[in-house]
RNA sequence: GCCGACGUAGCUCAGUGGUAGAGCAACUGAUUCGUAAUCAGUAGGUCGUCAGUUCAAUCCUGACCGUCGGCACCA
């Protein structure tokens, strides 16, 4: 006799166990309609799911988020079953939902192309149109193993012999097409409606594993309407024109060339605006309470050897030796180990904790040829790296401190959400249970005193110890992880870095390894492409350009970037022969924030006429205010206040 | 590193087994024109590198380098 709790509170009592269907008709035949799956006791199941006990149950419904997954997953079988009807003797393996759509992983000795997107989708689109139900089957192991062997599926025969014991085994049918599969599904495959659309192909390794096979995966995405799908395409557009990779190339910011890969090549202009941002940085790190220093690039690899490094992560190493030497140097991969070589120099005292030791660390790893990516995956970078020598009862208040200067960064540099999540322990890893446990209760005490919300992440920490991980939200959604806290207790074991405690004895600190922006190379690609080049004004590589309109106009021109350059802004002339609608539209395209216009008018009355970036409007005022207001908005943020108060 | 695609002028791209084109940018000249493209002309490429096939290769084949999309990696 289930009694059935719907959302609204009601109970509905049936006298024998009952499908979802039927209960959804039993509540109305619009709902039966519009029904798609059921949240049984909170979890997901097919709507054709008996119920035989007291349950809360919640139907969904196309309009309901939970309907994406439904709906990209059963794309991923419709999907499976169009290539294999195309391609006999292709292997199926996995398809799950992922974000934004779906992927299906082939066996095929042919990979596939683009090219045979349109013939896949025409199919997948008889099949969404042939309507077929999905139906779950109950299997007994052994059969479904033989089954699989039997029909040269040995991929899904492997998965069905690597499920746990008690796991139940359950084939879904969609017409005459059978596939293991976990659940749910909707009801047929017509509920997987007409907005999707195959997006890529790539390799995958079998199981995520490079030492398996590689398999050749389809990628598409699905939504629950064309409007959906629409605005994920124009986002996607969006992204490609933001792109940092373009921007950079168009505003002669930076470049890449083969002769070094995964190395940047700073212009000018993009060098300003890298040094804007280090600027930035170095000011509020030592109001923060840091001392900067520098280390070596070239390090003997007994360094490495006792840290630790070297063993796991050598062959990421660039090495370098000398003829008369014998010797094995290595270009410093992070500065940990240096900056515990500081910390060693000397006695040091419990007064002088916490110890915030503080590097623009210049660093080279030989990252695998694939990874490379833009400016954002290098192979030499800047980290805004950073050490925090303390006690383990400093672990806590460091950490509040800094969350917060963290947050207050991101906020200056345009990100205003951001999320964390806590790594913990790793398979292979250094230290001993016992420290781990430590490590881990202490920051996780600590993210409770800072009030820091967080995602688990399990079994991702460093291999010395547990981290947080700050990923932040740009402008059109995407999620970027750059700030990191990780709690070390095992370097200054190994490094052997001690201090003099209060009572006399001998104590080893512990180190916290902190970035806010990870390195400068990634996060300014980010910053890039978060303002699509149109960076607000402390940023701005170039900040204003003086254009004239009459040739009697220059000497003025020059005389008011003369001005503003001594007042600290970044100016350029553009005293062309070009008609002023010619100069606007470069300098728009260039993304310059502020065009200052000077003709006639404006030289005799000693004015400007400013301009905007992305505006129409335009405003004549006197050269000594714009000044002081340009001035003022070029400030960057850290500096504002007392810019004001001053003022 | 693995799978796939790609590499032609500064940029975006077209093209062919008989040693290459467009638009924009650049340069030159004319135009002095008040808020997103003035006109005309000129110049610019050992078609990623190295081999091979061929009478002949930018085009076909192979290797390598790099880039792009994923996978794997990310101290």
């Amino acid at each position: 006799m289930p009694a059935i709790t719907l959302p609204d509170g009601s109970v509905r009592r049936f006298d024998a166990p009952v499908a979802g269907t039927t209960v959804a008709e039993a509540i109305g035949p619009g709902l039966a309609r519009a029904a798609l799956a059921m949240k049984l006791d909170g979890r997901l199941v097919d709507l054709a799911t008996v119920i035989d006990r007291d349950a809360s149950v919640v139907f969904v419904t196309r309009r309901d988020p939970d309907a994406l997954a439904l709906i990209r997953h059963d794309a991923a079988h419709v999907l499976a079953e169009a290539v294999q009807a195309l391609y006999p003797g292709t292997q199926v393996t996995i398809g799950p939902a992922i974000e934004n759509g779906f992927y299906y992983d082939f066996a095929r000795n042919e990979p596939f192309t683009p090219e045979d997107f349109p013939a896949i989708e025409a199919k997948m689109r008889e099949i969404v149109a042939a309507n077929a139900p999905f139906a779950r089957q109950v299997w007994d192991r052994d059969a479904a193993i033989d089954f699989f062997e039997e029909r040269g599926e040995r991929f899904k025969a492997e998965l069905i012999r690597d499920l746990p014991a008690h796991e139940t085994i359950t084939l879904y049918t969609q017409g005459a097409w059978i596939d293991l599969c976990r659940g749910p599904h909707m009801r047929t495959t017509g509920d997987v409606g007409s907005a999707f659309k195959l997006m890529k192909v790539a390799g995958a390794y079998w199981r995520g594993d490079h030492r398996n096979p590689m398999l050749s995966r389809i990628y598409g995405t699905a939504w629950r309407d064309q409007k959906e799908l629409d605005a994920y395409l124009t986002m996607l557009d969006e992204a490609e024109r933001r792109d940092h990779r373009r921007i950079g190339k168009d505003m002669g910011l930076f470049h890449l060339q083969e002769e070094a890969p995964g190395s940047v090549f700073w212009h000018p202009k993009g060098w300003r605006l890298y040094r804007a941002a280090e600027a930035y940085l170095r000011r509020r790190l030592d109001a923060a309470g840091y001392q900067e220093v520098r280390t070596p690039q070239l390090v003997d690899r007994a360094l490495w050897e006792a840290s630790g490094h070297w063993e796991k992560f050598r062959e990421h190493m660039f090495i370098a030796r000398v003829e008369d030497e014998d010797r094995v140097l290595a270009l410093k991969p992070m500065n940990c180990p240096c900056h515990v070589q500081i910390f060693r120099q000397g006695v040091r005292s419990y007064r002088e904790l916490p110890l915030r030791m503080a590097e623009f660390g210049s660093c080279h790893r030989y990252e695998p040829s694939g990874a490379l990516h833009g400016i954002m995956r290098v192979r030499a970078f800047t980290q805004d790296d950073a050490h925090i020598f303390c006690t383990e009862a400093q672990i806590a208040p460091e950490t509040v401190r800094f969350v917060e200067l963290l947050a207050s960064v991101y906020r200056d540099f345009g990100f205003a959400e951001f999320r964390v999540k806590f790594s913990d322990r790793p398979a292979v890893r250094a230290g001993d249970d016992a420290t781990w446990d430590r490590a881990e209760a202490a920051l996780r005490e600590a993210c409770a005193t800072a009030g820091v919300e967080y995602d688990l992440n399990p079994g991702e920490g460093a291999f010395y110890g547990p981290k947080l991980e700050f990923v932040l939200r740009d402008a059109i959604g995407r999620d970027w992880q750059c700030g990191t806290l990780q709690v070390d207790f095992v370097l200054p074991e190994r490094l052997d870095a001690e201090f003099v405690a209060e009572d006399g004895a001998r104590r080893r600190p512990v180190m916290l390894h902190r970035a806010i922006l990870g390195s400068f190379e990634r996060f300014l690609g980010i910053v890039i492409e978060q303002y699509a080049g149109r960076f607000p004004l402390w940023l701005a590589p170039v900040q204003a350009v003086v254009a004239t309109i009459v040739s009697d106009a220059d000497a003025y021109a020059e005389e008011v970037a003369a001005a503003l350059r001594a007042a600290g802004l970044a100016v350029t002339v553009d005293t062309g022969r070009e008609k002023i609608n010619a100069k606007i539209r470069d300098h728009s395209l260039a993304h310059v924030p502020v065009i200052l216009v000077v003709g006639r008018r404006e030289a005799e009355a000693r004015t400007v006429a400013l301009r905007r970036l992305g505006g129409e409007a335009q405003e004549v005022l006197p050269l000594a205010e714009a000044l002081a207001r340009l001035a003022a908005e070029a400030t960057p943020p850290d500096l504002r206040e007392t810019a004001m108060a001053a003022a």
